[in-house]
RNA sequence: GGAGGCGUGGUGUAGACGGCCUAACACGCAUGCCUGUCACGCAUGAGAUCGCGGGUUCGAAUCCCGUCGCCUCCGCCA
């Protein structure tokens, strides 16, 4: 028998009963009757039955086997038995009588169970990765992510986006997250910086009118991880020329729409829009979770009327209405440490039950204060009402987080796939660290145009034309239409405090080609891992990357980061201290 | 940088008030039996100095200190 195949597991069936076909894969689990041997061959499309009889030729071979033996089975398709078939598999309804059986490759008792679902260990599983890939669920997902980027692709090419590779070695950039560093060995003393986006290079491909861009591109930030985050992921990077903001929210909606019809057989509701400064005051959040139950209530007018400083004197009184929930007392006093984590001076609460309220303030508070709180609320009897009063966005944000905390404990958190936009981000941020003021999303963010005058006399309060993608509490992308003036550009930089000198070094090149003819111009990047990990309803992105990193940002499979031989230090000029 | 959880045969877990642990259970593995299983079944068996180091104690998987690793969260992530 040559080595080949002519069909994959799943791909056995009814149909081909009678016919001679060649598998090829995997002894995912043995089942020895002593007189009859049940194999089931595994490859990455699933499984098929073997069976073989003493007298059949290959029965020896098929006696030797052990769990992940790689073998080639030739044989004849039949129909099971009456009342054998395995609904589970594809190809259930039938099973493979071999007459040749080819072991390819022998293998040791692998570390873990492949054909088991039970949890192993992460790092046992990606010091073995190709064994952890080989189980049916991760498969699934490279499968996925396949599917999915075959999808993307389609749509930006119809869509008349070319698809352009920009370097992975780059410059380091002032803002932003920690650069990884790329010693030059020709140019001694200096780095390159692995591209936390190509957002330079794909702007600078605006102007040079390329006009529709898209790449699946590789970035790299050197700060901690987390479930979702890895030093390096994949974004599908996208910029147009010549589109408003309602175009490009448009034509990427599109996108995500024929992505989920086509590979999730998910016919999505248009996007709803909401502006940053809408989020926060509904959900104290800039990717507010939809189905996490109702939206905040602002509460800060009523308790004007009220006589107890805590309320009356806050700047803002917001509530997390729980439906038809009487939590306990242990509930409620974690909540409270939770809002006290969160930053809240404490969290007020109020139990609306069939007779009357409790309440943590009822020392302070008389039943018609509490009720005049509780109607404002809309609080039915059997409901319950959390309260935070505070300063600027914290109580909305501390409220926003109880919303969340409620809706998973209670197994409020509904099903579904509710994406939003979220639009009109700030154009700054105060960062206390640098003790000034930073860009929100990145300095080339175009400002609101009717915000632009305020750049110099109030720049906290100018809006951006930056949007985001939510899906269910996560941020799936990010955007903005970009800066195309170089004078404009120049105000901005001027406003994050960057000198002249700092801005012709940094960002000279830019500018400089900004003077040559840019379009406008504006983009978005998706974090495709985080897309994928909830298409995928997995709880991690590494389950969805095929060799991922550990929280400490190492490779157990290939053991980096490594240290490396003194002779490749003295190349790029490096000595290492520590 | 900070907080928390976890670490016990190959895998997943139990044991945690110190002695009942000569460490249990399931799966896996090995050997034998078994002709319709599909998480096959039955029988027998091998396999663990309880992450590592130190301490307390007559006695430590169990208590204390340190350390390493993994995971989660906060900070950080334009």
């Amino acid at each position: 028998m040559k080595i080949g195949r002519t069909h994959y597991a799943q791909d056995i069936n009814e149909t081909l009963i009678g016919q001679e076909v060649q598998v090829a894969g995997w002894v995912h689990r043995r089942r020895d009757h002593g007189g009859l041997i049940f194999v089931d061959l595994r490859d990455r499309t699933g499984l098929v039955q073997i069976v073989c009889q003493p007298d059949d030729s290959g029965f020896a071979t098929l006696d030797r086997v052990r769990a992940e033996y790689v073998i080639q089975v030739a044989g004849r398709v039949r129909a099971r038995p009456e009342g054998m078939a395995n609904p589970e598999l594809a190809s259930g309804a039938v099973e493979i009588v071999p007459h040749e059986v080819l072991l390819l490759s022998s293998a040791k008792t692998p570390p873990f169970s492949v054909a088991e679902a039970e949890e192993v260990d992460e790092l046992l599983r990606l010091k073995y990765r190709y064994l952890d890939l080989r189980r049916p669920s991760l498969m699934r997902n490279l499968w996925l992510r396949d599917k999915s980027l075959m999808v993307v692709r389609e749509f930006f090419h119809e869509h008349g986006f070319l698809d352009i590779e920009t370097p992975a070695l780059a410059r380091s950039t002032p803002e932003g997250a920690r650069d990884f560093l790329v010693p030059s060995r020709l140019q001694p003393g200096h780095f390159y910086a692995l591209p936390q986006s190509p957002q330079i290079f794909k702007q600078l491909l605006m102007v040079a009118g390329v006009d529709r861009y898209y790449q699946v591109a590789k970035a790299f930030r050197d700060e901690d991880l987390r479930a979702d985050r890895q030093p390096e992921f994949t974004q599908i990077d996208v910029e147009m020329s010549f589109m408003d903001q309602d175009a490009i929210l448009s034509l990427m909606e599109a996108m995500l729409h024929r992505l989920f019809a086509e590979v999730m057989d998910i016919s999505l509701d248009p996007f709803p829009r909401m502006t940053w400064h809408q989020a926060m005051k509904a959900y104290g959040s800039d990717k507010p979770d939809l189905r996490a139950g109702p939206p905040l209530v602002n509460l800060t007018d009523v308790a004007r009327t009220v006589d107890w400083p805590v309320l009356r004197d806050a700047e803002h009184v917001v509530g997390v209405v729980l439906p038809q929930y009487q939590p306990t007392r242990k509930e409620l006093d974690g909540w409270a440490e939770a809002a006290r984590q969160g930053g809240a001076s404490g969290l007020v609460w109020i139990v609306r039950e069939a007779g009357g309220m409790r309440s943590s303030a009822s020392k302070w508070l008389g039943d018609q204060a509490l009720a005049t709180l509780a109607n404002a609320a809309h609080v039915e009897p059997g409901d319950a009402l959390l309260v935070v009063a505070g300063n600027g966005w914290l109580p909305y944000e501390v409220a926003g987080q109880l919303r969340l905390l409620f809706a998973r404990h209670a197994g409020r958190v509904q099903t579904g796939w509710r994406f939003l936009w979220v639009t009109e981000f700030p154009l700054f941020e105060w960062s206390e660290e640098e003790g000034r003021l930073v860009s929100a999303h990145h300095p080339f963010t175009m400002p609101h145009p009717d915000d632009i005058e305020k750049i110099e006399s109030d720049p906290a309060s100018v809006r951006s034309q930056a949007y985001d993608v939510v899906l269910n509490g996560t941020e799936l992308a990010s955007g903005s239409l970009r800066i195309y003036q170089p004078d404009l550009q120049a105000r901005i930089f001027q406003v994050l405090g960057l000198s002249a000198e700092e801005i012709q070094n940094k960002f000279g090149f830019l500018l400089d080609a900004f003077q040559y003819g840019a379009p406008p111009h504006g983009g978005i990047a998706f974090g495709l891992d985080r897309l994928l990990m909830l298409m995928a309803g997995a709880d991690s992105i590494r389950d969805v990357i095929a060799f991922p990193k550990t929280a400490r940002g190492t490779d157990p499979l290939m053991n980096a980061p490594s240290p490396v031989d003194e002779s490749q230090l003295q190349a790029v000029h490096l000595t290492v201290k520590w």
